[in-house]
Formats: C-alpha cells, structure tokens, sequence
DNA sequence: TTGAAAGCGCTAACAA
DNA sequence: TTGTTAGCGCTTTCAA
C-alpha cells in the first residue's frame, strides 16, 4: 500500500478515524484511554503512516505555511535572512515557502498570487515596492492576512523590521570626518528601495550636520549590484574627480566602486576610502578588505518571524500596543582596510600620497 | 466575505460548482458554452476569486508541489542552483519547497519527513549522504516518489546531476603541472560528500598519471568551510612546508587556505599557488582573484529540475533508455591571479621569490 | 452542455 | 472514553 491513511490506520488497530485522530494529536490524546493511544501508535508506526498536512489543513483552514518574498536569493544578503526566520519558523511547526521576483513588480504580482493560492497563513516580505500608493501591495492581499515586512518600510500599519540605517550611515560619515575626509561621496541604491531612500536620507543628513552637504555628491545605482556600482561610481568620479571617499550604500555596489577606482588608477585607500553596507560574506575578503556597516541579517529573519508567530497567535500584547510594532535592530561599523586617513591636500588620486 | 469559494462563485454566475470547475480549468473549459465560461469567469473575477490549490490537490493527488533538501542556504554554491531549478519548476507551475539539513542527518530526516508530509510531487536531494548503505536514504521516501539528486551521487538507479568533478580537477593538475609545479598538495572536502570524495578521487588519479602521488599530500577538511579550510591548509603546511600548490576541493577552504599561507608569510602566488573549486560568487573579488574551477551552478538546478519534470510526465524515453539518467555537465578551469609559475627551486616560502 | 453526487484525508461537533 | 456524522474546497464520474 502506498501511503497509509488514517483509515488505514483505524482498521489496523480496530478502532475509528476520529479516534485515531484523535490519539495522533498531542492536545487530544489526554482525553483517550492511554492504553487506545498505545494501540493507535503502534498501528501508525508500524504502518509508517504520515499525516497529510494538506488534508489537515483544509479542514482546519491554516496551512501551517508562511510565504517569504525576496527579490532574488542569489544576493548574498538574504540567504541568513532565510535561515534565520526558518529555524524559528520550523520550530514552531511552519514551513516557509520562499519566492523570488527579481524586482519585477509583475512577477511580485504573480509570486503572491501564487503563495495566496497555496493558502499561506502569513506573508513575510522582503521586497515591497515603495513607489506603490502606501497601504497597496502590487497584489491584493486578503483582509486580515497577517504580513510583516523586512529591511524595507511600508504603510505604517504594517509590521516592521529594519536596521538602524541611519544609525549605521551616520557612524560611516562620523568615521570618515575623522580620517579627515571633507569630500565624502555616495553612490546611493535604487531609490524605489525603502533602504536605498533611507540611505540616502540617512547621508544626506549626515552631511548636512556637517555643513558639506551638496546634491552632486550622489551619484544613484539602478539595482543593488556590482555593475551597476561600477557605473554609477565612474559617473561619479567623472564630475568630482577630487572626491577622498565613497559611502556606497550597499557592499556589492562598494565592490564596484573598488573596480571603478582601480580602473582609474586610484589606491584604496590611500588616495581615496571606501565604505560599503551590510556587511555581507567575503567582503571581509576582498582586497582591501571592505570596511561596512554590519546588519543582523539572520536576526532581522528571526525577529520578522517572531513577529509573525505573535500575529498568528493573535497576541494580545501586540494588539494592546496600540497598532504595529517596527522593530529596529542596530547597524554596527566595522572598520577594515578599505578606509584611512584622507590623503594630504593637493594630492590627486592616482598620484600615490605619503601618508 | 474573506475568501470566495467555488460555491460563491457558482451563486453569483448561477450555475454549479462543477460548472464553474470545469470552466475555469484549461482542459475541460472546451466542453462548455463559451458563453457560461465568460460567465464564469467574469464573476470569479468580480469576487477576486482565487483557488485553492491545497484542495484541488487533496482531490487530484498532485500537490504541485517539489521539495528540494540542501545543506545550508548560506553556502553561495546552492542559491544559483535553486534558481535554476525554481525557474524551470515555476514555469511548470510547480512551487518549489526549500529545506536546510545543515549536514545534519537527523535534520535531514526530519525535513524529508516534514516535505513528505506536504505531499511533495517530487524531492530535490542536494544533500543525500553517501556513507548510508545504497538504496537507502536517511528517511523513508515512499516507493515511486521521484528523486532527482544534484551534485551527489547516490544509488546507481537514481537519476542525477553532477558537474564533472574529474575533468575539472584534471584541468586544475594539469594547469599547475604546466606551470611547473612538482610539490602540489590539497585540502580535500569531507569524505562523506560525493564531490570531496570525487573531487580526492580525481586529485588521486591526475597525481598518479603525473607520477608524482603520495598519501601525505592530502589534508582533509570537516566541512567545506572557511575555517576548516584554514585549518586543515596548516596541518598540510606543517607536514610539507615545501608545498608550491595548493588545490582546495572548494573555494571556501580555498579562502582558508590562502589565510594559513598569509599567516605563514607565504605570498600567493609567488610562493605558493591557489586553486579551489566551484566558482562562487565573488571569489573574482578577493585578493588575489582566486584561480578555480567553474560549476554550472544555475544549470545543474534547471536540468535537475527538467529531469523532474521528465519523471513527473512518466517520461517514456526516460524509461526506455532503462534506467536513471546521470547527467555531467562540464566544469571548467577558470585561470585568475592565486596562480604562477613554481618558485625557482630551494626558495622557500616566506621568502619572496623572484619572478 | 450542465447538474447531482461522491469523495480526496482529515478534524470537530454531537451523541452515545 | 469512543463512534457517528458532517464538511473543509475542489474534481470527476455518472446522469440527465
């Protein structure tokens, strides 16, 4: 026989389904004679019988599944994410069903229709457009269909967990101000991220504390990845070639700077520093090794399911709150090779300085 | 009203469930009038219908659903592999489960248990153990449930996808050799996996074709990690400091490798070289670029999963050829900067040599 | 061309 | 303490 089933199983130890069922679930299993218990299992184990969530679940209408959305898996930072909001995610008996929509809001559409279908009892989403009229996903979400959202800001109803990205902009600038950096650059990310905005905003106050603020010190990247760092870097250095360091706001972007300014000669960091965000594996590899902001990747996973668990249960405290909980977890610097001293006035990049 | 049914949607088009049923799946929409089908539909629409996939399942049998097992998410190897595979599944509209085993065995048989549970159509094994006896696997998979394994091998019925590892390696050998490399030593991954083993295999072979094998030239890392990498790299150096190469069974231990050999004084590649294994992500980045052997990461994903297809379909060419098909797909020698030419002879490493 | 009815594997009233 | 019954949302015979 193929997959036993429960009827299986009942005729097997001569009893009904219902009190198979019954002997087969832990808050159940108390009102039984212990001795019907003993026969059920036995029956099951030697039967090797599985319960079929599935089937379980339609009658009980929760799947015990929750959908996760994420641009793309291959981006380095998102796999602890992953980890981090599965281990407390299966522990509490929930399966995760991951989706990736590579930042096409069309396959976001397509992606949560699809998770929908499956009857996911929550959302975790690590990739909701801002540009989307606030409390509008690209695709709709059922009324009460508990969501939290991850490294990106949302309506503010909705459940948060982000890091400190000001925190962790305003730590770079103060670093590089003390290196004695006057012209700080940034290559900022796309600016359809809540995380490339938040940045961005985060730099630009940063700068402005400092009296240095100016608009042509941005230079934006279309996605979060090496090309496009590399590009938005050149143009950069194209209209200040004076420039003694770049905050990129994400390391893949720093990566590209790297290249930019090995193409053109220039020494990191003697001649000019570099900061990256996120703190992702191997940057602590490359050369020079990247100085960065660390974010707790695999914590934002966990406390964004934490989150979930709570809404699931229909926490009290939650709700008492008076409305959503937006946690932030702290951006720590991490100062490496890749940023020192500015280099002595006059000295121009590519023409090695003293220091 | 928070979820419309089949029945709502039935009420507001006037016709029954099995009406809408049929009118709203593909194959048997023909059968009706078009007509009744565009009044289906248009009421499914009006109502925001979705279906439920996880009922139809319970009906047909098929969950439409594929489990895929790996190790661990955050090893930069397996997210182009998911991606691979997620593509080719997607578009078949299947959903791809992912679940983490962390090498763990008794992790590993949970998460088949859990997958199996979830009806899975198929299973994806990345992480198949091979020192369980062959035929078995760490948790009982249901006669005739379809395995794919990607990466490993397993038992000779079992259709798989690997890269070649012994050409692979070969290339690698053979490209030190060229560079006039005599003393060529490796951190080897862990013997319980198919590709240290092959990966040791093929060093073996290419060593003893060159004349030049020998036991001691091999250190075997516990896990193909960084830190094992390193570890294992200064048992080598310790016993052969003469070593002029280095061939790491992967690039994370290739990246410890090249830290026990800094720590050491050694450069790379003037005094030692460095090759690793599998092209991830960014290991052009570090410094030096690392000089390794590319796997089609994203390809093993989407042929694994088109063999699934293939055996979902009852594929009869796959049953005619009699038997599993094993795929290799080329794994070629990517030459980049951790690789030189020999030291001249009686330098010593820690000693720069001139080139 | 459409409807009626049964049933996928399970849980949860309600009875006994 | 256990069995009977109904039904979760869907597909699929079988009739009409």
């Amino acid at each position: 026989m193929a997959k036993p089933t429960m009827a299986d199983v009942a005729r097997r130890a001569g009893v009904d389904v219902s009190t198979v069922s019954r002997a087969l679930n832990e808050r159940t299993a108390r009102v039984l004679r212990p001795e019907t218990v003993e026969r059920v299992v036995r029956a099951a184990t030697a039967l090797g019988y599985r319960p079929n969530v599935l089937a379980r679940g339609l009658r009980t209408q929760r799947s015990l599944t929750i959908g996760m959305v994420l641009p793309d898996l291959t981006n380095p930072f998102f796999p602890p994410i992953v980890r981090g909001a599965e281990a407390v995610l299966d522990a509490a008996g929930y399966t995760l069903i991951l989706a990736s929509t590579d930042h096409d809001p069309d396959r976001e559409r397509r992606v949560l229709h699809s998770l929908l279908g499956r009857q996911v009892d929550g959302l975790l989403l690590a990739a909701s457009r801002l540009d989307e009229p606030p409390g509008e996903l690209s695709a709709p979400v059922p009324e009460g269909m508990p969501v939290v959202l991850l490294n990106r800001t949302g309506p503010p109803d909705m459940p948060t967990v982000v890091a400190d990205d000001a925190g962790g902009v305003a730590a770079v600038v103060a670093h590089l101000r003390r290196l004695g950096h006057e012209q700080v650059g940034s290559v900022a990310g796309p600016q359809h991220t809540s995380t490339g905005r938040a940045r961005l905003q985060g730099f630009r106050e940063a700068c402005e504390a400092a009296g240095s603020w100016h608009p042509g010190l941005v230079e934006c990247a279309e996605v979060y990845w090496v090309e496009a760092g590399h590009r938005a870097c050149a143009r950069l250095l194209e209209r200040l070639p004076d420039l003694t360091a770049v905050f990129a706001a994400n390391d893949l972007l720093a990566v590209g700077c790297l290249r930019a300014l090995r193409e053109r000669g220039a020494a990191v960091p003697a001649d000019v520093s570099v900061v990256g965000f996120n703190d992702m594996m191997l940057v602590d590899l490359i050369e020079p090794a990247l100085t960065t902001v660390h974010v707790p990747q695999h914590e934002i996973g966990r406390q964004a399911a934490l989150m979930m668990l709570r809404r699931l249960a229909g926490d009290p405290a939650a709700a008492d709150a008076g409305g959503s909980p937006r946690m932030v977890l702290p951006a720590t610097l991490v100062v490496r090779r890749s940023t020192g001293p500015a280099p002595a006035r006059g000295a121009r990049p590519g023409v090695p300085s003293v220091r």
